[in-house]
RNA sequence: GGCGGUGUAGCUCAGUGGUAGAGCACACGACUCAUAAUCGUGUUGUCGGUGGUUCGAACCCACCCACCGCCA
C-alpha cells in the first residue's frame, strides 16, 4: 500500500441482500457495485477501509418461499446466502465481510441493542390489531392479504392498497378478504408489538441532518419530509422466525419475534463486530464505531433510504456511543424497458446467469458507465453489448492490445527511452494529473463522471500513439520507437491502476502482462466460521492487506520482462433484445 | 389518495439561472501497429405541455400530461 500520512478510517456498508432467492442486475447496480468501486477505491488510497454486509434471512418472504418449497426457512437462507455469495464473489465484490443474519453474534448484538433501547424507554408496549394466517397462525402483512376493494370494488384489491382506484386501504375493510399465500380468510385479532419510539428523535434527526452535506439531494429531500411525519414504528412481530425478544416472558415465546427491518439494519454494527473477532482483534470494530474521525458510508437502492437516513441513525442515537453515518448514496433502480427489474414479475436477469456468458469485467463497466446512479436507467442486451464494443474494447482494450503488441513484438521488455520530447512528458503528465480528478470524482460517489474521465484520459493516450505512430518510426528511428513505447506503457500502466477500482480482474492482468508481479486486484476467498455456540457459516472475506496497488503512477523498471499480449476484452456478436 | 422520481439530439444518458452537452450512430479526412479497433473535423434538438417569476429558465414556482417507485 501507499504510504498515505493521514490515513481515513472508513466504513463502507452495503445494503443485506435479501435470501429469499437468486439476485438480479438491478440488485448489484444499485449497491454492490459502486460500493466496491469505492472501497477498492479508497484502499489503493491507504485508507482504512472496512466493507461490510450480508444477507438479510428473517421475515415473512422467506418463512413464505419455505412452505412454497416444503422447506424450513433456514434451508431457504442456506441456499440464497450460499448462491448470493457466490455471485458477489464472481462480481469481484471485495467485502472484508460478507456475513449473515442467522449468526450467534448477530442474534447478540440485535438483543442488546434491543435491551438497551427498551432500558431507556424507547421501546414501548403497544397493543394492535394484527391479521392473522387461518392457517398457520403466523401474522400476514397487509401485502400479502386481498380481497375486494370497498370504494371501487375491484376485485383483487391487497390490503395496503388498491391498484385499481389507488386508494390505501386498511386490510380489515376488504370484502371476502383471503390471504395470498393460501387462499384462506385471514383472521384479525388484538396483539400486543413493541413501538420504537421514533418522534423522540425528531429534533436529533433534523440536526444531523442539517450538518450532512454533499449528499445525493433526492436523499436529502426524501428524508427531510420523511422526519416531518414521524410515527412509533413497530419493532417486534407475530412470526417464529426471526430473533428472539430479549425480555423475560418474551424470550421463551415462539410466537414473537424481532422484525426483520429492526434486525437487519443492525446488521452494519454486528458484521463490524464479526469481523474484528473473525480477525482476532475483538475491540478493533471500535475504531471505526466509536471514533468521530471515521466515515461512515451507506450504499443502497432508493427504496431503503429512509431505513439508513431515519431509522438506523435513530436507533444509533438511543443506544448512544456510536457513529452516525457520514455519507448515504442511494442509486435509482435499472430497469429493464422502462420497467422495475423485479423478481417478482419477471423479465430479471440473474447474476450468476449473466456471469455464465459474459465476465465480470464488462458487468462492472456497464452498470458503472450506464448504471442507475442519479436516475432510473434502462437495461437492453443490445446497449450492453454496443457499451462492451464501442467503448470499453475499442478503447481501453484496444490501447493496452496495441501498445503491449508493438512493444512486445519489437523489444520484448520495456524498452530504454531515449530524451523524453515536450509531447512525451506533457501525455505522462495528463494521465498522471488522472489520479487526482478520478480520484476526486470517486470520493464524492460521482462513478459514472469518473469512468468516463478515465475513458478520456484512455482515448488521449491512443490520439498520443496515433500522432507518435512508432510501428512507423521503428523502421527509421528505433531510439525515438522505444521512447514513444516505454511512453506508452507508462501510461497503460497508470491507467491500470486507475481502472483498478471499475475492473479489477483485467486490470490485474494488465499488471501481469506488463510484467509486474504480486496481486493489484487479488482472488476474494470463502473463510468457514465456528461460533463460540457451534454454529457454524461461510463469510465472503480477502487478504486486502497484501495487495500491492497504490493510487499513483507506479514504477516501471526499464528491462522488465512483457508477457504474450492476449486481449482484455471479447468483442461480443450483435444481440436482438 | 399521500410522498418522491423521471420526461434533454436517431439511441443511452450528463447538465440546477447567463449564447444547448457527451458517448454511440451518421458524414468527410488521416492512419493502417491494434479484437476493421484508432485519431481529427463536422451535422443533429421549439430541453413533455401550459402559465408565471426574472434583464435572462432545460434549470425556480403553479397547474397539466405520460411513465415509474415508496407508503411501515
Amino acid at each position: 500500500m501507499a504510504p498515505n500520512p493521514s490515513p481515513k478510517r472508513i466504513l463502507v456498508a452495503v445494503a443485506w441482500p435479501y435470501a429469499s432467492g437468486p439476485r438480479h442486475l438491478g440488485h448489484v447496480a444499485g449497491f454492490g457495485v459502486p460500493s466496491d468501486i469505492f472501497a477498492r477505491y479508497h484502499r489503493l488510497r491507504g485508507d482504512d477501509v472496512l466493507m461490510v454486509s450480508g444477507t438479510d434471512e428473517h421475515g415473512t418472504p422467506i418463512l413464505v418461499a419455505a412452505d412454497n418449497e416444503n422447506s424450513t426457512p433456514q434451508e431457504i437462507a442456506d441456499r440464497y446466502n450460499a448462491l448470493i455469495g457466490e455471485d458477489l464473489r464472481d462480481l469481484g465484490l471485495s467485502y472484508d465481510l460478507f456475513t449473515r443474519t442467522t449468526t450467534e453474534n448477530h442474534y447478540r448484538v440485535v438483543q442488546d441493542v434491543f435491551k438497551v433501547l427498551y432500558e431507556k424507554g424507547y421501546l414501548k408496549l403497544e397493543k394492535a390489531m394484527g391479521a392473522f394466517s387461518s392457517v398457520t397462525g403466523r401474522t400476514l402483512p397487509d401485502r400479502y392479504i386481498e380481497g375486494t376493494c370497498p370504494i371501487c370494488g375491484y376485485p383483487d384489491a391487497r390490503g395496503d392498497q388498491c391498484e385499481n382506484c389507488g386508494n390505501q386501504l386498511d386490510p380489515m375493510d376488504l370484502k371476502n378478504p383471503r390471504s395470498r399465500i393460501d387462499g384462506q380468510p385471514p383472521v384479525f385479532k388484538e396483539t400486543e408489538h413493541f413501538f420504537f419510539d421514533l418522534p423522540a428523535f425528531r429534533e436529533q434527526l433534523s440536526e444531523w441532518l442539517r450538518t450532512r452535506t454533499g449528499w445525493r439531494p433526492n436523499v436529502i429531500a426524501f428524508t427531510r419530509n420523511f422526519i416531518n411525519d414521524l410515527k412509533p414504528r413497530p419493532v417486534t412481530r407475530d412470526l417464529d422466525w426471526g430473533v428472539p425478544i430479549p425480555l423475560p416472558g418474551w424470550q421463551e415465546r415462539d410466537d414473537k419475534r424481532i422484525y426483520v427491518w429492526f434486525d437487519a439494519v443492525m446488521g452494519y454494527l454486528s458484521a463490524s463486530i464479526e469481523w474484528a473477532h473473525n480477525t482476532g482483534a475483538d475491540r478493533s470494530w471500535e475504531a471505526w464505531w466509536k471514533d468521530p474521525e471515521s466515515r461512515h458510508y451507506y450504499f443502497m437502492g432508493k427504496d431503503n433510504i429512509t431505513f439508513h437516513t431515519v431509522m438506523w441513525p435513530a436507533i444509533l442515537l438511543g443506544y448512544g456511543g456510536l457513529e452516525l453515518p457520514y455519507e448515504v448514496v442511494a442509486s435509482e433502480f435499472l430497469t429493464m424497458e422502462g420497467r422495475k427489474l423485479s423478481s417478482s414479475r419477471g423479465g430479471a436477469i440473474y447474476v450468476n446467469e449473466f456471469l455464465q456468458s459474459y465476465d465480470p469485467d464488462p458487468l462492472r463497466f456497464f452498470l458503472t458507465i450506464a448504471g442507475p446512479e442519479t436516475q432510473d436507467t434502462v437495461f437492453t442486451w443490445t446497449e450492453f453489448i454496443r457499451r462492451n464494443n464501442d467503448e470499453l474494447v475499442a478503447n481501453w482494450g484496444n490501447l493496452v492490445n496495441r501498445v503491449l503488441v508493438n512493444a512486445h513484438r519489437n523489444f520484448g521488455e520495456v524498452p530504454a527511452p531515449g530524451p523524453l520530447s515536450d509531447g512525451d512528458q506533457e501525455v505522462l503528465k495528463e494521465i498522471s494529473n488522472g489520479f487526482d480528478t478520478v480520484g476526486g470524482l470517486l470520493e464524492k460517489a460521482s462513478f459514472q463522471q469518473a469512468i468516463k474521465e478515465a475513458l478520456r484520459l484512455s482515448s488521449l493516450a491512443n490520439g498520443y500513439l496515433a500522432e507518435e505512430q512508432p510501428w512507423h518510426t521503428i523502421k527509421s528511428d528505433r531510439e525515438r520507437a522505444a521512447t514513444v513505447l516505454y511512453v506508452g506503457l507508462r501510461l497503460v500502466d497508470a491507467l491500470k491502476v486507475i481502472f483498478t477500482p471499475f475492473l479489477p480482474f483485467t486490470s490485474q492482468r494488465v499488471h501481469e502482462m506488463l510484467g509486474h508481479g504480486g496481486h493489484l486486484a487479488g482472488p476474494l476467498e470463502f473463510k468457514e466460521v465456528v461460533e463460540e455456540g457451534g454454529r457454524r457459516h461461510r463469510v465472503l472475506t480477502g487478504d486486502y492487506a497484501s495487495w500491492t496497488g497504490s493510487w499513483e503512477a507506479p514504477e516501471l523498471p526499464v528491462g522488465q520482462k512483457l508477457q504474450e499480449p492476449r486481449p482484455l476484452f471479447k468483442k461480443l456478436e450483435e444481440a436482438v433484445d
